[in-house]
DNA sequence: CCCGCTTGCCTAAAACCTTTAGGAAGCTGC
DNA sequence: GCAGCTTCCTAAAGGTTTTAGGCAAGCGGG
């Protein structure tokens, strides 16, 4: 029944494989945002039916949560590679740096990276890393638990939403520079840790 | 052509206008989830025929926008009232933890709230209110421009990222307690308010 | 070499959401 | 009580998601 255009390569393979499309889905979150990326335009960037993904996504979640995942790698392979050799302030500084070049460079993998992710799945992701990280950064200060928890929680907040409201333009058409400010801020949150306040 | 049933109450008006479906679509973001709500569900929530609703939204990203206005002034509201007749490390801890409630009473309405708007909207939206009450905070600690400016963004970034985290389940089955983080969150910002460091 | 097996991509189809166009019933005011 | 506006409806086209079942490509063994 199913008759094909003659005098084409009729059927030649894509190759797809769930690796090639998380990355293609990556690409199109940047491209496009996070919340466009869709089954079909991943297929349609492949030039394949729809259907032809299911064999390698359980479903258009599945593609989201990959994403996802693939992004807090590359945040968590960047970051580690930015804190070697570096202690201090110029740990922090570095790292914060890694979160705010990351967002811009790819907002819908960043988008992606902030995806509500269930408790199993995030505990297995590259999202530990990024704690542990935040954690190395603070043996540069003199802290210890619980306080050093609240810093960990404190610095993750602070990046993840100054990125995330200049991200949404929330900085824009407002004098200082945001650069400015995240310098400035920065040496706040130095300053912050290395005289962190005792319990009251 | 088109025959009822009879033996029925017919045709009777449900009595929509925006407000009341935005009103709905406001609690159907509680309840499922900000990126499930859609034109409609809405519908079916007042027993109405999808098509019905869109001479009163021009589309599905506009019921949307108008969420995300509706929970901004609730917000901006909530910090207005909480502020009245507080001030200094008060004031901050009562703003504070009008994000922390409102975020957790109000899961979809305050990931609405995080919807990103075009710049104009924004400008003409209760976020701008809340702005200038953050900034009304800092009137209690002693810091000039352009310092207050970027304490504002500090101040926001830090209640934004930690809210954020929070509802995403960040600091789930992890030691010590969130509230004990945000008490001492808290504490530290008022500690590195009043002793805002001078530009390197 | 070719027979059959696995796998990869396809067609088909059902379910749901979005949006536009045009029609008929309800309500308001004269 | 009827004119006209408003509200809600039917109809229809187009897009996304997901499942089920099929054909053919490429491989491994006889």
């Amino acid at each position: 029944m199913a008759f094909r255009q003659t005098g084409e390569t009729v059927m030649a393979r894509a190759g797809l494989t769930t690796e090639r499309l998380v990355r293609a889905g990556a690409e199109l979150a940047d491209e496009v945002g996070f919340d466009q990326v869709t089954v079909s335009a991943v297929a349609r960037r492949f030039d394949v039916k729809v259907a032809s993904l299911y064999s390698h996504l359980r479903n258009s979640q599945d593609l989201k949560t990959r994403i996802a995942l693939l992004a807090l790698e590359e945040l968590a392979d960047r970051a580690a590679e930015a804190l070697a050799g570096r202690s201090g302030k110029d740990a922090l500084g570095a790292f914060a740096n890694v979160y705010r070049d990351y967002a811009r460079a790819h907002p819908g993998r960043y988008a992606a990276a902030r995806h509500p992710l269930d408790t199993e799945t995030a505990a297995g992701s590259a999202g530990v890393r990024i704690v542990q990280l935040t954690r190395a950064i603070l043996r540069g200060y003199d802290l210890t638990e619980p306080d050093q928890t609240h810093a960990v929680r404190l610095l993750g907040s602070v990046f993840h939403g100054y990125v995330s409201l200049e991200a949404a333009g929330g900085f824009d058409h407002s004098a200082p520079d945001p650069q400015e400010s995240w310098t400035r801020i920065l040496d706040a949150l130095d300053s912050l840790l290395r005289d962190w306040p005792a319990k009251p």
